[in-house]
DNA sequence: AATTAATTTAAACAAACGTTTAATTTAAAC
DNA sequence: GTTTAAATTAAACGTTTGTTTAAATTAATT
């Protein structure tokens, strides 16, 4: 699907409301404002509110399993790419952090009828980079035989989202005055944090 | 604030609804007609919409601490101690996991007119109890003295809802077919796996 | 320059929203 | 048994919702 400039700076300006008052509490009517357009627009250009929705997944979601391989591709020690792979994965959730928090909750839900099957399958396509990049590590002796590998992106994920959805609680503690503070925050402290409980566990041993 | 028995059934239905679909795409009407009550009686018995989700935080949110300090004085070794406060917020936060994802939703975003006074105190008031019995650890030479203690918390929950906001993803990898299902996968694999990541990162050394 | 197509607009649509009203039924107090 | 208070109801209130319409404007094609 193309998408034009207008395209673009409406699927922008709903993925913020919809960060903010969610998929339910944002009206079309908020959305043609804050982008400069009128109502009937959205209708025009997406045929209605759940497809414009769905535009957005998509445009959203391009390229990160190249990304993924990229890293993984580059000489480093397996602990060195455990580092890089997890940087990268805060890097790019950081930044559409509002499309998950989208994602997140309409996904949970099964009644709406939005499409996530790209969603899906982006999901699945990088887990499976992820997996193998685990297993060999096991065969190379780095990382501990005894784990649950699916379960270690909801701990990278997780602390990630967690962290964000509480915000107003951790900002107090930290420091986080402004987007700049926290995107420091973020690429730093919290991703040091995460690279660590991966390592943690990727190395343990009972 | 005593609450009736239809009282507590409009907040039980309440809390259902607002999960699966969030506040602003739930209406009174459907919440009256799943507690099996006339809509006036939400206005009627909790002023607003708003303040029937403020009854149902505080009605949810209480006792934590006390069974938090509980575990904590029981006679074990350090490192049981943190298997057993991973299961207690494991459990605890599976069972209320429709309220948090509300709270997670509608917390980070400030334009609501929500009080969540009592949610930010209780939270603070459990991470000191964590804070205290972590820094007990380090003294005692179990823990590593380089940790991020408040970003340990992020960790256990973030990992725990990650999990459940993908759940649709991870059902189909672990064969969870109902709640029954589910609860034995999160109170066994699921805690288990946090367990050790937890115990993993207390005691790592680079 | 004339014609066709694409874009943009204000207005209208029925449906659903949260809340209030005033009347009625049920329960409690005397 | 009568009176007062609490609970419950159906109906109505004014707004807001997503989408459609038909007319007006702009851009592209011939």
């Amino acid at each position: 699907m193309e998408l034009n400039e207008k395209q673009i700076q409406i699927i922008t300006e709903a993925e913020k409301l919809f960060a903010e008052n969610g998929f339910a509490g944002t009206s079309v009517r908020q959305i043609a404002k804050e982008a400069g357009v009128n109502v009937a627009m959205i209708s025009y250009y997406f045929g209605s509110k759940e497809r414009l929705l769905e535009a957005m997944l998509i445009y959203r979601s391009a390229d990160f399993r190249m990304e993924l391989e990229t890293v993984l591709s580059i000489e480093n020690s397996t602990l060195e790419k455990v580092d890089e792979v997890v940087a990268l994965i805060i890097r790019r959730v950081h930044h559409n952090r509002r499309m998950y928090k989208i994602i997140h909750f309409e996904y949970s839900n099964d009644t709406r009828k939005i499409d996530f099957e790209n969603y899906i399958n982006q999901k699945l396509s990088n887990y499976k980079v992820i997996e193998e990049f685990v297993i060999k590590g096991q065969k190379e002796g780095v990382f501990s035989k005894d784990l649950n590998i699916p379960l270690t992106v909801p701990t990278i994920l997780g602390t990630y989202f967690n962290f964000y959805y509480n915000l107003r609680f951790f900002e107090v503690l930290h420091n986080i005055t402004d987007e700049a503070s926290l995107d420091n925050y973020v690429h730093t402290t919290l991703t040091q944090h995460i690279q660590k409980t991966i390592k943690a566990l990727l190395t343990y041993e009972n």
